[in-house]
DNA sequence: CATGAATGAGTATTCATTCAT
DNA sequence: CATGAATGAATACTCATTCAT
């Protein structure tokens, strides 16, 4: 096909023939997101049980064959999903260091969290859905939410014990003991505001849990 | 049939009625919690996937129909079986006050907790993940579940409340604001251990989370 | 796109032009043969279940779409391999008289036939399988196999014929009854063979059964 | 039903609780007989690709799903029909021992497989193409025809040995290399007439067929 | 009361085929 | 000419549910 194009246009060849190839990859690349994105958004509403890969293909406008044809199962699916959504996630998980104080960064990134639980992307609660999903042990998203964990428990320890070296926080804090509690106060707020989020003031949650967070930083 | 024959024996009917009910009543009860409990090993193990009604009276030792026989419908076992997870659930959700104090009484209910994440039973984990799954929003649990962190909330409030009250706790804590990240605290300490367990020193983060919930009563 | 390139370069078309034809048609020509030896291959593996005209693109080494562009149908294709396997098994159904004795040409054929038990081509697997398969009357193959039976037979009945003509052949021989006995003799040792080869002597059946020709044709 | 006789013939309580049993074990039973017949019905007439489940199941008067419910799979089901065609077909393969002589047993075994062609069963014939799809390998069934080959060859060495010291039989032949010839020799003439009835005298061949089989055994 | 036979709707998956590039 | 994107029909299999015994 380049080369049909290339035959063509003659002359600028060298710029045209990628758009050509990119053609035929857009329009699957381009698919294949819509498709993923339909999944997302039918997992974020009915659970992984109410997405059949039928319903994912028309959803996104296609047949409903498309999605088995790309993913070739729906386990695929999921993956490619998970994936996805885990990539987002992660992005947010160990965010680079701000180089504000520990408080400050710590307090930052609950705010971001809980942030996400009110303006939630598809892809976000399609994770959430299938993480708490996964609780069951049937999946093997269970290893990425555990891997997404620890390393947001490892970036936590880190931060906390920088804060430590500038003297900012209490030296008697273990940062390895203080993360999973932190990790822990933000997963658990969380999943309370995702399951009723109006059962609760949010705000004054997240006001609360920074007060929590400072004093565990520098009082004995 | 054994009621036929007791019906028909007749003679010592004003002895024999009502026993003979009992027997029938108590053996009905008997393998409904039979299959109920299988239905909650079900769960637990593989998700609420793998739980067929077949299947369900296979692995309480019944005939492949008596599941369908008894609750009529799968959702209706279901139901049956959320019924039962969330009475055991809601009996520790807001334990009897103790009389300890706030912080004793609250540190107490953490360490409960994390000891149930150590010894599940299985209609506990058929609990958290039918909960899990409620996250999607398509089933009828995602009310129990928020209503069950309501009514932890609730509890928490009130010994809150109580010990400011009793003194032990500083006045300008916000009882209401305390609650959820209170909650959270637990919740998310609980889901971390159920995707990995041996990822952190569990033990070393309960002890972290009581200190912070001692500061967050008491400092300012 | 060689081609193209070729035609491009245009200068010396009187020359070029048909080379190029040439070299397409022969490109066409390999190609073809390749997607039937492709197929060939995968049937005398997974038997004609297993052939897609996906796969026997890929296997060949070319898209998936091949050869469906080729072929145009399945069906197209199958007939074109079993004309091509046909054409390779008749070669050796009637084979030109090599001017022995009768006894001596039928006896050669028959160690010929078995030779081909222990080193089959792709080709001849696959007619053993798409003939095996056509005997439950779905294929047209079926016609090809009883053509090539009757055409063996008639081989069998002319040289038998001519063996009497000569006075090797004991005169009260039927020529006629004679072949279908001779083929199903063959027929039905290959088959044995084919199902499982280490399951008797091959070597011992087959002089066995020369002893059997030699008998059918002279003796009382 | 025949509860239903005995629930009319009354009396004989004693007997009611097995009969009970005993209708819904028949209705299975019955249930089961005509869809391995259907199944069979239907290979014999379009090969093992044109059976469907939901067919055999209609084919048999029943539902498209009962297949399924009972065998489980296709592969199941065929394995079902596979056992029960080796079995009609085991029980003619090695026939008792008439007390006839040697060339008489295997002349009548010889008769009665091309019979057995003249008139087949559906469970014959599927038998036949079940046997001739397992030559690609892919099936199970390979083994199974194997099987019946060598018994059917032990029976046949059987048969000439026994001959040979009752000194109807020349002592120069070898029973084990006689015996896949014999085989050989039926086989491949009942392929050739399933292949196609009409393209020669079935009746000739065989009695040509007997001529050998005599000469084998007694001429040198 | 209890069993299990029978049904049929739903779903994943395969694959020939058509069509755009 | 060649690729591969897209479709839709066919089919195996699962399972809740109904019904006969």
């Amino acid at each position: 096909m380049s080369t049909h194009d290339e035959d063509r246009t003659g002359g600028a060849g060298a710029l045209r023939g990628a758009p050509a190839r990119r053609t035929q990859a857009e329009r699957r690349a381009r698919a294949e997101s819509a498709l993923i994105a339909a999944a997302a958004r039918l997992i974020a509403e009915h659970g992984s049980t109410g997405v059949t890969l039928a319903r994912v293909g028309e959803e996104a406008g296609f047949s409903r064959g498309l999605a088995t044809h790309y993913f070739g199962s729906k386990a695929a699916l999921l993956a490619r999903l998970q994936e996805a959504a885990l990539a987002e996630a992660m992005a947010s998980a160990a965010p680079a260091r701000s180089g504000a104080g520990a408080a400050e960064e710590l307090c930052g990134f609950a705010r971001g969290c809980l942030e996400g639980v009110r303006n939630p992307t598809d892809l976000g609660r399609a994770f959430v859905v299938l993480g708490a999903e996964a609780l069951a042990g049937a999946s093997e998203l269970t290893g990425a939410v555990a891997e997404l964990d620890a390393r947001t428990r490892a970036w936590t320890a880190e931060v906390v014990g920088q804060g430590q070296r500038d003297g900012e926080v209490r030296p008697g804090v273990d940062p390895v003991a203080f993360a999973p509690a932190f990790v822990g106060l933000l997963k658990g707020l969380v999943v309370q505001a995702a399951a009723a989020p109006e059962a609760f003031d949010v705000g004054a949650a997240v006001a609360e849990s920074e007060r929590w967070i400072r004093l565990a930083l520098t009082a004995g």
